[in-house]
DNA sequence: CCTAGTGTTATATTTTACTATTACACTATA
DNA sequence: TATAGTGTAATAGTAAAATATAACACTAGG
């Protein structure tokens, strides 16, 4: 797995997971890999790979049952919810970022436009 | 200075000095506050802000005077090359977290537009 | 009951960012 | 020419993340 070096190890993971369950890569109450195949997974240490889930089972993503494995939650809300605040984070996160250089609402509504129907041409 | 702790303190120093550059706070040929000043002003160590300053140094966008200070490029061409690629980033990290959460181009672009509106609405 | 597979926890070590502090090199100016 | 203000660099120490490794607790199945 590719890793940004300026983010924390564990946290990417948790958003690779979360990834995988919002797509539904994931599916609800199915039983995630071992600890220990996830570390192996993602090329990362066991205790890695464990904080990033007690963070998911601390959320209530992720239930966790000793000696038999981790599940995805069944409560799908949940998994929505999830989602939702996925996507609004992105958003008020790209949002300040554009106004703090000056653009005004139409400005960031029309270059992610432009971006979107712009992107795969240019090479 | 309010950091984000999951990203170095030295990558969101020159994060916001750029965008002090970008939106006029600080004018082409301007003199920056010396790195003693800029240290207090962040409250970071005057080493974690020189490291900032290398990588705009190293990118053209800042020049160094030994014993008279820092600068802001008189070339105006590498700060609205500067703009356009903060701004590329930002849309291409959010098209690219927003695609991954299985959103169409569609879904995103309104997901843009209805995040504009309603904000400032919700409490 | 034993064993393999699971989650969980603990210890020691390494790496990196950050800090504190000091020193050095250069410039302008009184 | 001395001094204050500037950038630059080096050293030592601290803190957090990540690793390697081992051990413990529980479950299922033979």
């Amino acid at each position: 797995m590719h890793f940004d070096d300026k983010i924390p190890i564990y946290y990417q993971i948790k958003n690779h997971i979360y990834h995988e369950i919002i797509t539904g890569t994931l599916q609800p109450g199915e039983k995630l890999p071992s600890v220990r195949q996830l570390a192996v997974d993602v090329t990362a240490n066991v205790n890695t790979v464990q904080r990033a889930l007690s963070e998911m089972i601390a959320a209530g993503i992720i239930e966790s049952k000793r000696g038999r494995g981790n599940f995805v939650t069944m409560e799908t809300t949940k998994i929505t919810d999830l989602k939702t605040q996925l996507v609004t984070t992105q958003l008020a996160h790209v949002y300040q970022q554009l106004h703090a250089l000056n653009l005004s609402d139409e400005e960031i509504l029309t270059s992610v436009q432009h971006y979107i129907e712009r992107k795969g041409q240019a090479k």
